[in-house]
DNA sequence: CGGCAAATTGACACATCTCAAAGCCTGTGG
DNA sequence: CCACAGGCTTTGAGATGTGTCAATTTGCCG
């Protein structure tokens, strides 16, 4: 047993029930006002889920229409739980409207494995509406709110809507090629370069919907979840962060990481953004 | 510099074309007949891709008609030849025939990994169809044939066959919970465990395709080949291998790896099928 | 039999894990 | 305003895991 202790603590929460927050049809029930700025679930879908498709493509007004009016309920879950369990056959897909998120393999040993962190924007699960049953948890690595969208919606739009249905497939590609990447960091970088790309990789990923402030973003996880991410010990990580200090390249402090040498930082780790498939395309 | 010699050798080679063995139309025209059970292209394509597909989700025949039309030229590669360039622009997606192939990373001091390996039946670089640009190079591990698939004929099925669209979007969701799976390999098991989870996963695949024999599958590739794909030396892959073998758990001679006790090997590697999908689902 | 690629070995350096203790920071109650 | 508890972070020390390099052995092919 080690490290990731919120993570094994929330776990055995499990038992009580999120607070499902709104559940909207067409999308224009008012919300609890958590956030000023997020009117209601839909208009958050469209804000957050039209600004990644159409950071790869463009979007008609109809289509973001289309977006809009998906049916789905928006609901907060707190840091740790796990809110899409491994082995069940969901029938609905989670999209993150603010936090992180992350997917979560067990060992037997205890041991664990973030196989994937995700932004706002990001479907967690869409790939479930294909797969049918979960070969992972989803647990939430800070507050974050969710949104449901159902199978049933999402399989109609697959029957209707070429063109944005591709560009849902290209969500789950892309998905693929950071799988890709961070397999390539596990295997061949030392954890230094790991932790400096993973880095250079939500930098980006976070700007696209907005979510940086200059070189900076909010990362309020601590470094056993980290190190969960990087498939090492928090104590491996905590040197190696150490050493990334010295370096100049990257600070972390008061869950806010700053890029302190962008260009540094991205020849360090040897970040190649293409995976990321930031530019807009017809797809 | 290090392993992989064969890759490394071979990529040199990149100069000299392939040999295109054909180029169908409605997939009718004579092989040069390899294999005599092969008799051309699109029967190769219907065999190998109906068969994954079909092993997830029912075929109607008009569906398996759709595959079996689509224009396709097979043609062989040679191991160790990178078919596939990182950063290029393909207009046509690989399907394997035959072989295996590799999703390959190189990294500025040499090293290169391994991200995915490919069986026949599987569409290695399907997502090029919506992420346009390569993020890897795509390497044929041993001698392959290779399928071509124009992104023109697949973009024309996402218009007209829902359906398929989701087998084929399923596909490459298979990919990712596959390289999930390795991210938890790399991250958490020990490469005794790590190698023991790639074979369990191998021989499935191969089953799904007809290419087990028994408890055995054809493996042709060297140690270095197996140490790139894990993210391990070659020299620490040896050992671990000759572990394994004393464990009697898996042998590997003559290029044919035999699972000596499946369900050791199942136990000792926490492997769970789960993320291969495959059950036949309406999807 | 000679030649070559691949597999294996040995020795040693470096990376990473584990366990346990210590330090630090923050929120809470007195 | 201080003391304390609890969760993180940091440190130290020693055990394992893994990489590197170079030499040796093995197996296959002509």
């Amino acid at each position: 047993m080690r490290r990731a202790i919120c993570l094994t603590m929330l776990r055995a929460r499990r038992a009580h029930e999120d607070i499902f927050l709104h559940l909207t049809g067409a999308g224009y029930i008012r919300s609890s006002g958590y956030r000023q700025a997020d009117v209601n679930g839909a208009m958050r879908i469209t804000t957050v889920l039209a600004r990644y498709l159409g950071q790869r493509d463009s979007l008609s007004g109809e289509e973001e229409g289309i977006l809009e009016s998906l049916p789905s309920g928006v609901r907060r879950v707190e840091a740790g739980r796990e809110f899409v369990e491994v082995g069940s056959h969901p029938g609905s897909s989670c999209l993150v409207v603010s936090g992180f998120a992350g997917r979560i393999q067990f060992l037997a040993s205890g041991k664990r494995q973030i196989t994937a962190v995700h932004v706002p924007g990001d479907f967690v699960d869409l790939h479930s509406l294909l797969l049918k049953i979960m070969d992972h948890g989803v647990v939430a690595l800070t507050d974050c709110e969710i949104a449901t969208v159902p199978h049933a919606a999402l399989r109609r739009l697959t029957e209707t809507h070429p063109h944005l249905t591709r560009l849902l497939w290209m969500s789950t590609t892309v998905d693929a090629a950071i799988h890709r990447a961070w397999i390539a960091s596990m295997g061949r970088r030392s954890v230094e370069e790991q932790i400096a790309h993973l880095m250079c990789e939500l930098f980006l990923r976070l700007r696209v919907v907005g979510k940086t402030d200059g070189n900076t973003f909010r990362f309020p996880v601590t470094q056993a979840v980290l190190a969960d991410m990087l498939g090492k010990s928090n104590v491996h990580v905590n040197r190696a962060l150490q050493s990334l200090r010295r370096m100049k390249a990257i600070a972390w402090q008061n869950q806010i990481v700053t890029i302190l040498d962008w260009e540094a930082l991205e020849t360090f780790a040897e970040f190649d953004s293409t995976y990321l498939s930031l530019h807009s395309e017809a797809r």
